[in-house]
DNA sequence: CTTTTGTGGAGAATCATTCTTACCTGTGAC
DNA sequence: GTCACAGGTAAGAATGATTCTCCACAAAAG
């Protein structure tokens, strides 16, 4: 964690390797609430502030990646960095992850090709909705 | 409007049509406060909490969708309820559309072919991050 | 050791969204 | 027409996520 951190330019304090530690055990993809609580069930003195806080620094330094969604009434963290897609199921409004590296090949050599006006793609992400099955 | 409205299922108020011709004007992908501010340039009697409403009301029958987004702060309306993908820009956090059925048969023939585990996929929409050129 | 700078905790403040409640409006029955 | 009823709306309160302020503390620098 430690060299993590210091890689990505942050001070590696108690309570941000704390974070980070409970944001990568988390499945998923949690809230900072939920990352409160994990943190709280080691250390009850972390405040949720600092927590918003910090969090907003790792997405800053790239150490997570905040999860898009439509209807989100509140922000929820990825711990996994890459490159990858999610499933969103309208029923009960899971996101799930999904990774394909042949898709991702696909999407990128269709921009490789034909490229897009006026704009400098960094990155891709598909967005698939439905329903989650049996 | 009101065929639209009364296709949907929806009663057409005055105020539902306000909304829903306000939606169609705004460009790009406007919050519920922007629709708001021009529904009162019309009719400055109609509440903020009606457009919040009314706005669910016809994401739910699917006369408007919810535009996904990572860091934001408020939802944003997309009046196109037609599949497309958007374009979100790191530096203005603008957020365009794009359009390109060849990009779509492209997705869509990729899971045709090789569909998902435990997942029934309904519509895909690409998010591609990066920045605005010249 | 002293100064400077970064970091964290507590709680207040902000802001988007939702809820409550009472009033209004259109509709159909009679 | 009157009446009853259902759905829709305005106003403002309430909620809940997120941010900010301010002060104490810790760590680095000199
Ligand atoms: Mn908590
Ligand atoms: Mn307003
Ligand atoms: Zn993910
Ligand atoms: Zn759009």
């Amino acid at each position: 964690m430690q060299q993590r951190l210091a890689a990505a330019g942050l001070r590696a304090t108690h309570q941000r390797i704390l974070i980070l530690e409970s944001l990568l055990v988390l499945p998923g993809h949690p809230t900072a609430e939920q990352v409160h609580r994990q943190v709280m069930a080691n250390t009850p003195t972390v405040s949720l502030g600092t927590v918003y806080k910090t969090l907003d620094s790792f997405v800053e330094v790239g150490l997570t990646k905040r999860v898009a969604s439509a209807d989100a009434q509140c922000r929820r963290y990825d711990s996994d960095c890459s490159e990858h897609h999610h499933l969103y199921c309208t029923d009960t409004k899971e996101i799930i992850d999904y990774c394909n590296p042949q898709l991702d090949a696909l999407i990128r050599d269709f921009f490789a090709k034909q490229g897009l006006e006026n704009f400098q793609p960094h990155s891709f992400s598909l967005h698939i909705a439905g329903t989650r099955v049996s």
